[in-house]
DNA sequence: TATGAATGAGTCTTCATTCAT
DNA sequence: TATGAATGAAGACTCATTCAT
């Protein structure tokens, strides 16, 4: 019987103690969630734990990075396919995508971005809000004629449109308004960017 | 030498109480804004503090709500004296309002702001989050004729508006981006208002 | 308007904080009786309760002293008009008595004797042992023809009457038993009484 | 060096913070009980206390049961080896053991009872008490012939066997009385408990 | 490498008592 | 004498982290 090796072997406990880390959280929030209830739901020793990560600190930097990580990977995605033409379409199958992320396992990283307020999560914004910097950036430079930028200082517009999206999805999703719908907050969106950059 | 009246002696307890709460805060970060600290602050007994406050949370919470309470003073200073045709400017004044009182006291108040994220503030924005939809709502009202509100809806709207200058701004005060001006910022916000609303 | 004498006034009011101590226990419970919430009790403040008493030990001293004076006073009534035929009859008079004035005013002093426990009552129970011890020491003495204590040590026996009754009473009070009456159980004690001693 | 295995280990701890328990009870009375006193008489951190117990109160509780059980186990002895003719000779038997085992370890458990009234000992009291009533019921059951609880209610006259015997016991252990001795005082509760039955 | 018992500093909170007014 | 705000020692309990096995 080959034992796995080493290195995977790491990376899947590693992998695991951030499944339970998230778990532990969803299902007691997060200040019930100590390092001794992770360990258990890991299914490991809190020796063990300590053997992957420093110190809790580092385990929930490591959790928010890898909800970060999917985040960016799903707005990569859109910009592969984005046709010049589909600003609207973009900003929609973009928050799409990652609602139906924060929904997935059974809402299990909607619940730690429940608590994202009390995590250092505004930290991992910033990668964030460069990604869609960027990707909004190299989009408006290649189409110059259809923009009118002339009114406005662009940068400031691209850093209100990130930070309100990301934001106000984030406090949407922490708590809904029964006044608005998943459905017409994000049209909205939709329709603020081609507003603010067509 | 006059007795101070008990109840306005208390008041001012109280509020020198809140104080040091918020001074702790800025001066060594919400972990370490412990009871014993925030008394000794105070000038008080950790004994004292708990006469004026059932718990930790307590305290939290009445500092949340005097600044919330500030901000909605603000808000509503502003609806006072708004004209029709100055969305731009009411937006722009409030703003400038808002960054001077949280900028006030040596930055007391923005420092407890930095921090907002992990106390309960978000349940106090749900209070400025009402405040500004009345307002836009009966400002939007009161001038029918210009408004173009067919395309679109108009709750999701103002939501999204509330949400996305709150929290940027918040934001953008907790990390200020090198890119971006408090100037350009405001402009940005007072033109994103109006291209959302006219 | 005459002033109430002081010393008459002084009794007044350290009797109302005695019955305010009884009624808070009575209503809170032992643990939550803070001199704070006795005081309120009685209408006064707290600096005031430490004039008259320089302890809260102090004051549950004086309660229990209050309430075994009366129990005292019972037994004393009782032994007046005690008939040489009747030991029966008198301990079940004074047992119905003892009852009777425990159950009094909405059974306030019960309900500090259902805590008897967890205060020193056990040091008042002395006074009410050798109250007991006495009195039905001269009582035998004055009938030596019908007793029949050749058989046993007399001490030994009376020591075990007065404790049986007194603690056996309190903890029947204290968690009556769903298999025994108050009236069989004092119909017992009367005959156990009888047996022991005639 | 052979390991301890894990479980005996715990048991071994769980017993000797017990009795950790029972010594500071013993040596500075149960209100200077502290769980730091506690910890530190057992030769363990306060965080290792809390390992193997939820609470202070469980720590009571464990005590007083490990007491209520040792005592259970006497009255069993007793009833296995005791003769239909020997009614007397089992309560002095019972009793003594009783005696001795409160008065071993250097009277460490006697210095806990002189505070059972503090803990809450009564609630164990009915595991007791409802032993000795059974143990009781069916002795008198065995020999019908010679019981004569035509005169009184019979379950009345336990119960009050029993708590008599207890408390006073008790009582005598917490004070013993100068007029009597410990041989008198059993001899007495055994011809009581006679007189009362047969 | 894994374990998990042990640690103990640190947290919030209570409440009997004092004393300046 | 009366007041009640102020005191602060003391208590129970938590939990991230370490380290001997």
């Amino acid at each position: 019987m080959r034992k796995i090796p080493k290195q995977a072997r790491s990376r899947l406990l590693v992998a695991s103690i951030i499944d339970a880390t998230a778990i532990v959280i969803a299902k007691h929030g997060l200040a019930a969630a100590t390092t001794a209830r992770i360990a258990e739901q890991a299914g490991i020793s809190i020796g063990s734990l300590y053997q992957y990560f420093d110190s809790k600190e580092d385990l929930y930097e490591a959790l928010l990075e890898r909800i970060v990580e999917k985040l960016m990977a799903l707005v990569d995605k859109q910009t592969m396919t984005v046709e010049p033409f589909t600003l609207s379409v973009w900003v929609t199958t973009l928050l799409n995508d990652v609602w139906d992320y924060l929904a997935a396992d059974n809402g299990l990283y909607l619940q730690v971005v429940r608590n994202w307020s009390q995590l250092d999560f505004v930290s991992g914004m910033d990668v964030l809000e460069q990604k869609m910097l960027s990707v909004l950036s190299v989009y408006l430079l290649q189409q110059p004629t259809r923009i009118s930028h002339n009114t406005g200082d662009l940068p400031a517009r691209l850093y209100i449109i990130t930070n309100s999206i990301l934001f106000t999805l984030l406090r949407y999703i922490s708590k809904p308004s029964p006044l608005v719908s998943r459905q017409s907050l994000i049209a909205e969106f939709a329709s603020m960017v081609e507003r603010s950059l067509l």
